[in-house]
DNA sequence: TTGGTTTATGATCTAGGAAGCATACTGACA
DNA sequence: TGTCAGTATGCTTCCTAGATCATAAACCAA
């Protein structure tokens, strides 16, 4: 379970991850967070670029929030990959 | 230093430290990232809310990337409001 | 305080995100 | 296999970020 993003793409699939993590489905978390379950639709499949305001705005209601950190040499996600 | 984003603005501010800790302009920053100064000041200063694709481009040109974790229950930078 | 560097900001134009509503698709389950 | 919850997606309208060029304002060092 890696929370890393690093692309539109990661960012997508942890996005979708939390929601399932905490039993949502689109259209509850887009009720909370005041978006609608088309547009989450969108960012998790990374269909489009969303703009931050949307992506803070899924955080909060997610009840998370974003570590801006150096790089790691290797993701950790990737290390299945070469192991 | 607090590198963590709950809004466009703390974005905005941590993006400048993470800038000028490297010691980069904004155009030399743009040029690397392939995005204009005009639109780092304005992500800078929240004056728009940007794209997370012109995001992640600038994460990338500063080697950053993202980790999207769980809201400690108080944001270290609010501490010092606090104590 | 002046000259050079860095950042902020005005204006126009285009591409595309999100609202809003509807519907198609998909997977699980009785 | 028919139903239903959940997710994907079509379409139009509105709004705005970013590109692009230009200039003003702020900062800093000599």
């Amino acid at each position: 379970m890696d929370q890393i993003a690093r692309t539109t793409k990661d960012f997508g699939n942890v996005l979708r991850q939390a929601r399932k993590a905490q039993n949502l489905t689109q259209a509850e978390l887009g009720s909370r967070a005041g978006i609608w379950q088309r547009t989450i639709s969108n960012i998790e499949t990374s269909a489009s670029g969303a703009k931050v305001d949307t992506i803070f705005d899924l955080l909060a209601a997610l009840n998370l929030e974003l570590h801006i950190v150096p790089r790691s040499k290797i993701k950790p996600a990737d290390l299945e990959d070469i192991f």
